[in-house]
DNA sequence: GTCTATATTAGGATAGAC
DNA sequence: GTCTATCCTAATATAGAC
C-alpha cells in the first residue's frame, strides 16, 4: 500500500476505446518536457524534432499537427491520475481513503510531473472540440476527489462546514502545484511530501493539542 | 482590518527607484488579461493593440519589446502583494499574523487575479537578465511568507514538525492557485475563501473536537 | 500619439524523393 | 521512417509621414 508500482509502459496500439491517439512514447516524453519548460506556444517543431534527434518533416509522420501532442498529453494525465487514485481509494478501508487518495495523486504527480504539469497549465491552448473534451475529463476527476471528501464527511472524517466540493478545491490546490516547487534531487522525497500534505491536509498547522 | 482598502491607482511616472518602467495602466490592464487568456506566447502584439483600440505600430510608442509588458507585471505583481502583506501584518498582534497574512495574500490575489496569474505562470517566458531579477523578487517574497510562519513557531502558534520552508511552500499552494478556479461571480466571495483558506491551514479538515 | 507600409525572421505544415 | 526543399502564414519590430 506504500508502495509506488511501476507505472507499465504504454504499448503502442494498446490504446482503449475513446482514448488520446497512440503515439511513441518517447515523443511524448520530449514533448511533455519541452512544453513544461517553454509553454506550449513557446515550444518549436524544429525544438521537438530536434529533441527528438529527427528531422522538422519527419515529425507529421507520427502526428498531424501540434497540438495533437498536448492533446495526448492531457488525456493522458487524467487518465493516469483517474486510474492511480481510483485504484487505490478502492483498496483502502473507509477511515482511510482520505489518505489514500492523497497517497496516490502526489505520488502521480510526482512520478510524472512533465506530464501532468502540461495538463495542469497548458490545457487552455487546445483549441475545440479538443478543449472542451478535457475540461470535461478533468471537472469528472475533480468529482471524483469531491466524492471521497464527501463520503468522509458522511462518515464523520471530515468537517461538515466546509462543502466538499470546497474542500476539493483546497486539496487540490494544495497537492497540484507541488510540481512547481518539487525536484527529485531536492530534500525531499515523494513519501515525505506525501506525509506532510497528509499532516497539513487533515490536521493543520497549529500545535497538536498534548493535554 | 477586514476591509479591503482601494488600492491606489499607480499615477504615471511615480516610479520608485528600482522599480517596473512606468507603462499606462489600462495598457498593463489589457496585457495581463490577454496574457492570461492565452499565455505569453500565446498573445500577439495584434491582439494587444486590437485591445487597446490602437494600431500595431503604435503599440511601440509605449515599449521597445512584448517583453516589457510582462516584466512589468511580475514586478508590479510581486511589489504590490509584499507590500499589501507586509502592511497587514505589521499592523497586526503577533497571535493574529498567520491569519492577518493569509487574509492579505489572498485578497490581494484576487483583487488582481489577471496580474497575480500571468507572474505566477508566465514569468519562465522572461529572458535573462529580467528572469532573475523577478525569481529573486519572488524568492524575496517568499521568504517573508517563511519567515512570518518561522516566528508563529517560535510563538507557540505554529507546529514545529514542519520546517517553516515546507510549510511556506505548503501555505502558498493552497493560497496561490486559487486563481484557476475563483470567480467573482461564482458562490463565494474573497472574505469565504479568506476564511475557507484560514479554516484549512490552521485547522485541517477533520472535525473538531467538541469533546 | 497614431498611422500606413514594410522589413525580417520564424513559425507550422507539405511535397516528394530515398 | 527519414530526408531536403519549400510553401505560406504570421510573428515582432521598424521607417517615416501626419
Amino acid at each position: 500500500m506504500e508502495s509506488q508500482q511501476p507505472l507499465p509502459e504504454q504499448r503502442e496500439n494498446a490504446e482503449p476505446a475513446g482514448s488520446a491517439p497512440a503515439l511513441p512514447s518517447d515523443l511524448l516524453t520530449v514533448s511533455a518536457s519541452l512544453f513544461r519548460r517553454h509553454g506550449y506556444a513557446g515550444t518549436t517543431t524544429r525544438q521537438l524534432a530536434a529533441a527528438m534527434g529527427i528531422g522538422k518533416a519527419s515529425l507529421y509522420h507520427y502526428i498531424d499537427t501540434k497540438e495533437d501532442l498536448l492533446y495526448t498529453l492531457c488525456v493522458r494525465s487524467l487518465e493516469t491520475i483517474t486510474d492511480q487514485v481510483r485504484a487505490a481509494v478502492e483498496r483502502s478501508d473507509p477511515p482511510e481513503r482520505v489518505s489514500a487518495m492523497i497517497a496516490a495523486h502526489v505520488r502521480s504527480m510526482l512520478h510524472d510531473q512533465d506530464m501532468h504539469a502540461v495538463m495542469l497549465l497548458e490545457l487552455r491552448s487546445l483549441s475545440r472540440p479538443r478543449l472542451d473534451d478535457v475540461i470535461s475529463r478533468r471537472d469528472r476527476y475533480e468529482s471524483n476527489v469531491e466524492s471521497v471528501l464527501a463520503h468522509g464527511q458522511r462518515a464523520g472524517m471530515i468537517r461538515t462546514d466546509i462543502k466538499s466540493r470546497h474542500l476539493a478545491l483546497g486539496l487540490l490546490n494544495l497537492l497540484n502545484w507541488t510540481i512547481f516547487w518539487y525536484r527529485l534531487s531536492g530534500e525531499l522525497n515523494p513519501d515525505e511530501v506525501v506525509t506532510m500534505m497528509r499532516t497539513i491536509f487533515l490536521d493543520g498547522v497549529r500545535p497538536p493539542q498534548t493535554t
